[in-house]
DNA sequence: GATGAATGAGAATTCATTCAT
DNA sequence: GATGAATGAATTCTCATTCAT
């Protein structure tokens, strides 16, 4: 079955990259380091992927879509927006603690790769940003711009994961989910007090 | 005054690496790219610095530690856990509204130049750490771990700052710092519901 | 009948080699995609070629020789010089025009193939360069060197066809032969002027 | 002066380039053979052109350019058609003589670098043919095709160039140059019979 | 006869770095 | 301090060829 035998190779390639691109960087790491890792010829790689850009967009492509899709049916499937934040949080939890080497892999390439992604192809970004949206306009979340909005649900949601990276917190984020949920409705409805001037809060040294 | 001008090329060579780095990656700008941006021939950067890496360090060096400097004095100034939160969270804003380009760089390169720091030197992270700490201690915030409470700062600090960068949020932080600080503040304040019936918040679709 | 089959498939790695070959060059023309052009994998190439260089060789020798014995039977049959090489010349051109691309095939290989040939085996040069030799041993054209009125003999035939072949004159030879014949005829003939005073016409800037 | 240094260094790899490339064509020489030949590391070529089909187009550009400049310049000056040809005709194997190599070089990889040459540039076959056409309007040469004319003018003097390069006739084109000149214009002036069936000269074998 | 995965030798090219001037 | 030619190692990628199935 030499059909069996491609995929599983294409997957045994797209596993070992990702773990060294996430260990060592993308330009760090070459062809050559990926083909010792999987125990093929430099050459032989190339019958699976055209180049090593294309190696690594098909990686993110294949999972940061199919993510933005799981992401948008629970958003769906939930009945509040409080819900469906919640929903959605464990989700990015999960799909970190499945696989964190991957987790991590999409969330250091998607600078470089968002940009060839067809332009409305739906991402985690638009997928939570809808929910938000969705959830003001409903007057279930204070009004509020919803780019900031997201910016602060993913913020709250990735850090952490940057921080278990970096070996300042455990490796697992399902153990968080419900904190870094409580964290984000909270930061989502807790808007500043109405302007007076903070005063001295303000007058920081340089 | 050769002192001064010796000074003064550096100056324009940090400051054009710095761009080339946010703008196309560390590695994927040549010292060539550099030389160009400048005006000066490659061989004359290595009367500065001697090697890439080090120019990439000298930046990064120079920069964290004089702003994770900044932080501390600005908590040490404040009375209260919450104006010092406040405090550094306008520290970062202004950080970011000087240079946006500094601080970007500074955000993308620390991944690999934070273990070249010597052990125990202050960064923004552990100062911020410590003022979460010692509120924890002083009751001022309720008890949880000062690590999660770091990463929880950070990511709303930190995302707007990713997302300004894309393009989808406003260059200037200064004008979100009132919010990102009302945030933050609740994050860390709004525990989730005593520990029982996770229910049916985990159950989500795969 | 496996031996038709086999022969058919190799008359169509040929035809579709030498079409590539003809467009692209043969160091810039894969195998890969003959195999493509065929619809046939790589290796199973190599069940009717021992290798690239070998099916070049195999196309330019089966049909550059036969060639020449055609041109030969022709130089025999005819009566005179004159009906020799005219007889040839619509040989040239019936030739190009039968299969333009495997003529221009074996105009551009033959550089590195002639060698190949066993030492004496007749080829188009060597039959031209013998009638002409004959003519000018019989009278019938002046006396000179055999080898340039070769030269110029294949100079007016074969030039035409490069012309056609970047589109600077029609695809068809046929249409010029009779030209050709007289050119060819002519230019064999005038011969410059006994041989002094090359005077002023020799005077040329530089 | 490493000004000095440079050109002469390019000169250097031009003229170790021309010579690889006419004895082993363009394809089969590597950038490696190239440095090899010149005393230089492969890198260091690269300081001097772009790529290798960048050398390639240097090379042929500026000597194909200026050959035909040569070519205008001596058309522009004689007084008669006849006058052009044979000057022309002379300069042509003057430049042959001057560096055969070169001029082989020219004649083997124009079919890739014509394309390249801005449209309009004069080439020696725009020039050759300009000259044709204008004899032909002014009655100097019978009424013909003005390609298939420069067709054969090209034949006559290029076919000897090919002959000399595989050691079929000397190497001076120099000493042909009458001859050559006498054959154009026959070739030009002896056009066939008037068109009555040429019978059994047409007749030829398959 | 055919397939297609794999190899291994090279190809072109890039780039940080050195050094004589 | 500055120049720019040169190096040499490494990188990405190509390709003719082999071979188990």
């Amino acid at each position: 079955m030499p059909r069996h035998r491609f995929t599983d190779t294409r997957d045994r390639i797209e596993t070992a990259a990702t773990r060294l691109f996430v260990e060592k960087g993308v330009a760090e790491t070459s062809v050559r380091d990926i083909a010792r890792a999987v125990g093929l010829s430099e050459g032989a790689l190339y019958r699976h992927f055209d180049s090593k850009d294309d190696l690594v967009w098909r990686i993110f492509e294949r999972h940061y879509v199919a993510f933005a899709g799981r992401l948008q049916a629970l958003a769906e499937a939930a009945g509040t927006t409080r819900a469906r934040l919640d929903a959605m949080i464990h989700a990015f939890c999960r799909a970190h603690d499945d696989d964190p080497t991957l987790f991590r892999f999409l969330l250091f390439v998607q600078h470089g790769q968002l940009g060839k992604l067809p332009a409305g192809t739906p991402t985690p970004v638009t997928v939570v940003r809808a929910a938000l949206e969705r959830g003001i306009a409903a007057g279930e979340i204070p009004g509020q711009d919803p780019d900031l909005a997201a910016a602060l649900m993913f913020g709250v949601v990735l850090e952490p994961v940057q921080f278990a990276a970096y070996g300042r917190l455990p490796e697992r984020m399902g153990a968080l989910a419900r904190r870094l949920s409580a964290a984000v409705w909270a930061a989502l409805t807790a808007l500043p007090a109405a302007d007076r001037s903070q005063g001295p809060l303000q007058e920081e040294l340089r």
